[in-house]
DNA sequence: TAAGGATTGGTACCGAATATCACTAAATGT
DNA sequence: ACATTTAGTGATATTCGGTACCAATCCTTA
């Protein structure tokens, strides 16, 4: 149920978009490949003090729009990124206490939002889903 | 399906918190109520000249937090608000071609996550859920 | 190795929202 | 009715997350 999708290859995203190959991005990338949780630009940005903020953003954003990474949004509506597995349709829990984000896919969801459709006024394109979760393995969940 | 829950009772939302009554406020509550799709915080500030763009924040981060105004994901990643019932729980269908918004309730909904919550590694707490739609009421659907 | 386009990173800028704070207005007590 | 108290207001500054700009620099390829 909960997606273990091996991470997406990210300098063969990069390569397949054209892109070249530059010691920020290997930077970028070698960074983000350790990532098991949800990050901030922010964080991302400050953990690489030798690669400009813009080119952190602007790498990042490359991969949102290969699929590679997502952007979510938290219980109290800021945003955290996560890489996840490319190339199929999925959700996310988060974890409200450390920011954890797990991949899941749940065809009955899909399915479930086929069947609304019929009842919904207009076409659905497109869906979002989060569940908010205590994650049950962070210290600040323990014994909740 | 549909939910046509009521407008919530702006005003009432007020007394009950403590507020005072104050013409910012009777003037920001008549024009919310006549909203029937999606809007900006900027667009509200701008219908109304009289009152502090400061104010319309406020007021409107009040609402939220009682539950009658709800902020919604774009599927660009933008914000809208919207009036929505109190009281329940509800999802939203976001028209991508002209920011409509539609609160909708589906029971099948929440026993599906409450069966899916079973297979998720930790305690779900809450959930999000948006569907994006071609809402078949504006021009720019029209057709398609 | 020189040319030429992609990439970089510092900075300015942007939109959305909040903080500040002197001023104003509503409620309350007398 | 008036003074007092306290919440509310609004102009402005500031923050936050992110993008635009642009001269300097780095890859690539010929």
């Amino acid at each position: 149920m909960v997606s273990d999708a091996p991470p997406p290859d990210l300098l063969a995203i990069l390569e397949r978009a054209g892109c070249r190959d530059t010691a920020p991005r290997r930077a970028i990338v070698s960074l983000l490949e350790q990532k098991q949780e949800g990050f901030t630009l922010e964080a991302l940005s400050d953990e690489l003090p030798s690669v400009g903020r813009a080119t952190v953003y602007r790498t990042v954003k490359l991969f949102q729009e290969a699929g590679a990474v997502c952007k979510l949004a938290t219980i109290n509506g800021s945003h955290i990124y996560s890489l996840c597995g490319v190339g199929h349709h999925h959700h996310h829990t988060v974890c409200v206490e450390c920011g954890a984000v797990e991949e899941f896919r749940v065809d009955a969801v899909e399915r479930l939002i086929g069947e609304i459709s019929a009842d919904i006024p207009g076409e659905v394109i497109s869906h979002r889903l989060e569940l908010y979760v205590n994650c049950h393995s962070c210290p600040a969940s323990k014994g909740k």
